[in-house]
Parts: C-alpha cells; sequence; structure tokens
DNA sequence: TCTGGGGTCCTAGGACCC
DNA sequence: TCTGGGGTCCTAGGACCC
C-alpha cells in the first residue's frame, strides 16, 4: 500500500463577486465595468452597497458602504438595484451543482456552501467543484480546503478570486499566527478591540490565552469559544439537515425621518401582516412579537411582547399586538426605520434530517 | 462617508418561586 | 440586624454573519 488515503476533509465554496456576477450573466455587456449593486439601484437614496465588481472595488467600493458614498467615489459606476429572485434563482442552480457530486452540502446563503469529503486528493476535488459550477451556472467560486470548517472558511479569502487554498493545522500558526484577531470567522471589530485591551492583538496571542481569562472577559460560554477560534479548532459537523427559522422578520428605512406616528402605526401594522405570511407559508404560528425603532439619527431599541392566548396566525391579533408596541416608543422622536418580528412555535418534532460530514 | 435587510446566539439583570 | 441560595423565565441589548 502507498500513501494515497481517503480521508475526510471540509471544502468551502464561495462563489466570486456573487451578485455582480449575476448581474453580468444577463448582461453580458457589464462584463469589465465598474458595477455597482445595492438597495432599489439609485445611488441619491439612503442604502448600501450590496455587492460591487472587482473594476469598483479597484476605486474603493465594497459591500457595506452607504451607496451615496460610492456614488462620491465612482459618478460613473452603473448602480443596479438588488433583484433577491434571481439571485435565489442562480443560487439554487450552483447549490444543485454541488448536491450532484455526491458529497454532504449545507448551504450557507445564497453564495456559500460547505461540502464535507471524502478524497485522498482535495485539491483535485476542489478544481472539479470549480468545473461542474461553472459549467452547471456560468458562474466562477473560490474553493477553501480545511480540516475544519472555521480553517476552511478562511481559506476560501486566501483563494480568491478563482482559487484554491487549503489550511489546516499544519499550516494554521504559519498563516494566520501574526495576522489580527478579526481575521477570525466569528470575531469581529468589536471583540478584537476588546482583546486588544487585554494585550491579545494576534492569533497566536489569542491562541495562547488562558480560557478562564476568556471566560472573565467575555462570559462562560462566548470566552473559550474565542479561545478555540484562535487556535483554529471548530468541531462543528457538516450539516445537510435543511435550515429551520426560529423568527422571521420585516424592516424598513425610510427615505426621509418620520414623525407622523399614525404613518408610523400604519407601517407597523403593514409590516407585521408581511411576516404573517411567512409564517403562514410555514406553517408555523406566532408566540411572540419584537419592534423594532431607529430613532434619528441611528439609534436603535427593540421591545418585545409575549402574544396573549395560544400561538396564532390571527392577522388581527399579530397586527394589534404589534401596534400596542408602538405605544411603548418616544412619540416626540424622529424615527428612521421600523421592523417587526414574529417568533415562533418550533416546527412539528418528527422529520430531523439526520446527516453529517 | 453616514450608515440595508434578514437572521442567529449569548449575556445580564430583574421577577418570581421554592 | 442585615440579609440564603438556587433555578427558571422574560426582556433588552450586543455582537456577529451573509
Amino acid at each position: 500500500m502507498t500513501a494515497s488515503v481517503r480521508r475526510r476533509w471540509v471544502l468551502h465554496v464561495d462563489m466570486d463577486q456573487f451578485i455582480a456576477a449575476v448581474e453580468v450573466l444577463r448582461n453580458p455587456e457589464l462584463a469589465g465595468k465598474q458595477v455597482v449593486v445595492g438597495g432599489r439601484g439609485d445611488p441619491t437614496e439612503r442604502g448600501v452597497v450590496s455587492t460591487a465588481s472587482y473594476e469598483a472595488r479597484a476605486f474603493g467600493v465594497g459591500s457595506g458602504m452607504p451607496l451615496r458614498v460610492a456614488f462620491k467615489k465612482l459618478p460613473d459606476a452603473i448602480f443596479l438595484p438588488v433583484d433577491g429572485e434571481a439571485y435565489a434563482a442562480a443560487s439554487n442552480i450552483v447549490m444543485d451543482a454541488l448536491r450532484s457530486l455526491n458529497v454532504v452540502v449545507e448551504v450557507m446563503g445564497w453564495d456559500e456552501a460547505f461540502l464535507g469529503v471524502e478524497t485522498e486528493d482535495p485539491v483535485s476535488f476542489a478544481r472539479g467543484v470549480h468545473d461542474t459550477v461553472l459549467d452547471a451556472s456560468g458562474l466562477h467560486c473560490s474553493v477553501g480546503i480545511g480540516d475544519n470548517k472555521l480553517r476552511a472558511k478562511i481559506a476560501t479569502d486566501f483563494g480568491k478570486p478563482q482559487g484554491i487554498y487549503t489550511l489546516t493545522s499544519a499550516n494554521w500558526f504559519e498563516v494566520m499566527g501574526d495576522r489580527p484577531t478579526d481575521a477570525l470567522w466569528g470575531i469581529g471589530k468589536k471583540t478584537a478591540k476588546k482583546l486588544a485591551s487585554l494585550g491579545i492583538t494576534t492569533v497566536s496571542e489569542l491562541a495562547a490565552t488562558d480560557d478562564s481569562a476568556l471566560a472573565a472577559a467575555f462570559g462562560p460560554k462566548t470566552g473559550p469559544w474565542i479561545g478555540t477560534k484562535g487556535r483554529g479548532v471548530d468541531l462543528s459537523p457538516v450539516s445537510a439537515a435543511p435550515w429551520i427559522a426560529r423568527s422571521h422578520s420585516r424592516e424598513t428605512t425610510f427615505q426621509e425621518n418620520l414623525e407622523d406616528w399614525e404613518a408610523i402605526t400604519a407601517e407597523v401594522r403593514s409590516l407585521a401582516l408581511k411576516v404573517r405570511e411567512d409564517l403562514v407559508a410555514e406553517d408555523r404560528p406566532a408566540v411572540r412579537v419584537t419592534l423594532k425603532v431607529r430613532y434619528a439619527p441611528f439609534e436603535t431599541h427593540t421591545t418585545t411582547a409575549a402574544l396573549d392566548g395560544p400561538p396564532t396566525f390571527d392577522p388581527r391579533i399579530i397586527s394589534d399586538a404589534a401596534a400596542a408596541l408602538v405605544q411603548r416608543l418616544d412619540h416626540s422622536r424622529k424615527v428612521r426605520l421600523m421592523g417587526v418580528r414574529l417568533e415562533m412555535t418550533p416546527p412539528a418534532a418528527s422529520d430531523s434530517g439526520e446527516e453529517r460530514g
């Protein structure tokens, strides 16, 4: 017997500039141009960039940037509205292509998935993934190879665009050790700053920190969890079990701040009825309502109430409950955003998708 | 620069109960 | 006088991700 052994790998597939690429696919004239997708496609409105093409990114325009800022930087770029249905359709084609490979596929939003793969040659397998996805969808992806989900996920970024990169326990500290802690999936700006205040700025320093110290600073679960990230440890399985939502919500940012509380209440009722439709579609009645408000200029609060009586789809009960929460708000202030969230009963506990990676 | 929309999980504090 | 020790439930807020 020679060296090749079938081993379990985690692959992370991430579509390259997915939203912009879908737009180019259906309008080839956009190829090679500065394309910015976000909001309703009007860069003078309130909204943020969902995705920018690489040509636009070269000028500092990227996801999350206010559209108005993107417009100042790139007034001649092509601004397009977000078309969720088109992206969902393209996403389905991609995910079906991945499932055709007979591996465990865990979907992570429109443009990402983890694959649980058993192979003796993960790099060749990853090349096949790229080609299969390209054939099926006309879209390119990058593939991260890891010995767990955390490492595979981080690896993908090193491969972009259209590349393959491998990150395992063998090269974890070599590649990641000197990087800042927020290079880790799950550690954002706030946590990185708090870690820095404890004298921890790099991945290596985080990995060497006692769980007890992290627990004291971040809480009994979060603290040790952060520590495992530093070491590149992630025991969570790749699972093909379908996602089961716990809640649904709708929110709107008004183009102009509102101060008419009758109009605000009407908007809340309208949002509540839209969310109710999502629950009806899943056949999971509502048990709690949360109202979200963003006062001008940008201060966010939430308030919650359990619904009286049994779980319900009753539009009157749901709408009234949401409207009642409006009474708790500060009616002397102007409002930038309103949102309604409904929590559902747990799903009927029959079919559990038993699959793992 | 002026900050979307849809989600998840965790923490902390107060209420309430034994 | 000055003060128990949990356990659980509920709510508000924080942080993160795509």
